[in-house]
This record gives C-alpha cells, sequence and structure tokens, in this order.
DNA sequence: TATAAACTCTCCCCTCACAGGAAAGTAAAG
DNA sequence: CTTTACTTTCCTGTGAGGGGAGAGTTTATA
C-alpha cells in the first residue's frame, strides 16, 4: 500500500512516515521504476508500534531500539523492563521539576492583585536576585 | 564588564548571552573600535531577569513580554497575574500527561517479569493495535 | 618588550522530530 | 483526455542555544 494509507493506519502524518523511512527505521519496499513507497503489513505493524512509543514518550531512538529488541525472537525481557524502568524515572523526575514551578508561580500569583496597579510580587520575585549566591 | 562576566554574574552561558543579545533582548553597548560588548549593571540585572524568568519555564518571547512589563513604569500587574496564569495551566496539562504516561508505564512495568525470557507485556502492550479505532 | 594565555568577535553547522511548501512525476477518477 | 489526488525529492524553518573554526583583542607573565 502507498505512503498515505500506511500513514492512515498508522495514525501518523506522511510526513512523519516518510521521515521514519528516511532515517532507515521503517525502510519499506520501493518501486524502482516510480520510487514509490510501498508498505506491507508488517511495516504498517512496526509504524504503529512506534507511533505509539512515541506516545509513551519514547525518542525516536529509544522506539528503535525497542523496535530492535521487538523483532529479535531471542531477546530477554529484562531490557525493555530496564528501558521502561529509565523512562519511568525520567518522567518523574520532569515532574517534580514541574509541580516545583507551578507551586511557585501559583504561591507568586496568589499574592498578585492583578489590578490596575503598577506594583506586582511577580515581577518582584523575578527581578530580585537572590540567586546568585557562590 | 565584559560578556563572560556579565554571563557568569547572571548564571548564564556566553553563547546564551550572546543569543540574548542577536535578538535584540539585552543589547549591551558595543565598542565601535572591536565590537566588544560591554555590559552595564543595567543589562545584567535584566539578563538575571531573563534566567529566572526562563527557569520558570516562561518561553523566550514571554520573557521579552514579561521584560517590557517590568520595564514599563506604567504597567498593571493584571497583565503579569494573566500571563502567570495562563503559564500555570499550561504546566498543570504537561502534568496530567506526564502522570498518565507513567502511570501507564509503571503498569507496564509491574506486570514485566524482568528475566531472560522473552515474553514481556511491554512490547505485547505496544504492538497490539487497539488505538486506531474510527 | 615580546610572547603566551585568556578572552572576544563573527560565521557556520548541529541538535530533535518533524512541518510547510515548491516543482515535478505518477495514478486514479470522471 | 483532462482534472484531481497522490507521490517524489529538495529546501527551509522551528526553539534555544551548543560546538567549534579562524581571526582579532586584552591581560599576564617572562
Amino acid at each position: 500500500m502507498n505512503i498515505g494509507k500506511a500513514a492512515e493506519q498508522a495514525g501518523l502524518t506522511v510526513k512523519t512516515v516518510r521521515y521514519y523511512s528516511d532515517i532507515g527505521m521503517v525502510a519499506p519496499y520501493r518501486d524502482p521504476k516510480t520510487g514509490y513507497r510501498d508498505y506491507g503489513p508488517e511495516d504498517v505493524a512496526k509504524l504503529q508500534f512506534i507511533g505509539k512509543a512515541r506516545r509513551f514518550d519514547f525518542s525516536v531512538e529509544e522506539c528503535r531500539e525497542l523496535l530492535s529488541l521487538y523483532q529479535d525472537k531471542n531477546r530477554s525481557s529484562k531490557e525493555v523492563k530496564a528501558l521502561t524502568l529509565e523512562k519511568i524515572s525520567e518522567i518523574e523526575k520532569k515532574l517534580a521539576e514541574l509541580q516545583g514551578l507551578r507551586d511557585q508561580l501559583h504561591y507568586l500569583a496568589g499574592h498578585c492583585q492583578g489590578n490596575e496597579r503598577p506594583d506586582c510580587p511577580i515581577l518582584e520575585a523575578l527581578s530580585t536576585n537572590n540567586e546568585h549566591k557562590e
């Protein structure tokens, strides 16, 4: 099937699918006459796999790794789990950072009148230089 | 003061400070002979302000906006608060997404033996196509 | 004073994961 | 046969700088 249909079945854009082809992650058969890509069901399955892993916040390179693990019949589940746990801890780190940011901003917003007067504790907090101690 | 010292005082890299100069956000005096940038205390204060706002996850463009509000003596705190509240809701959206991802990955990892055998529920979950309904 | 080290300048390419669009070729529909 | 819809490659752009080359400048040392 052509790239458009393959992309649709995988829930990806044509651009994205072509990109995966360019970087050699899912390289379909090419018609030697026209250069058209021809995706088989296995290719589409790979695209779906990647799409899902991307939605799980795995990078394209990590997807490549997961894909090769997936295709390796002699793989162990250990590596996959390790990669997943690593990804979880990455996400939790990001979560903690964002929560900290939110709390600080929340605090500042709570102390800001939000009126027509120019005094604003948010800007004050941003402008006080109590950070470069060292 | 030269760019190196200014960057150090603001807790930024020289590259970053030069970038802010390039995009016209903090444009210091330039020595016409050498082209060297010369940062005054006010410039450094702006750099610190921006650095802090960046750490609060504001984009460079938002920093530019905050900075102009900060420099506007006739500003009202309303705009600043609005920008902050918007940023908070952005962050909370991101938080919810990440929490969902973490929970799903956590669930999958919890059901994966992580041994030498090839069966792995994580890969199974990634490969089942129960998603493109529609 | 000469030289070496440290700093600064501009310029160009690289990142990540594509998106947008141009120009040209191909396929399907009317 | 023509129009429309699809596909191809190629080029540029994104955000926020990082890395490094080559050249000029300033400061420190011998």
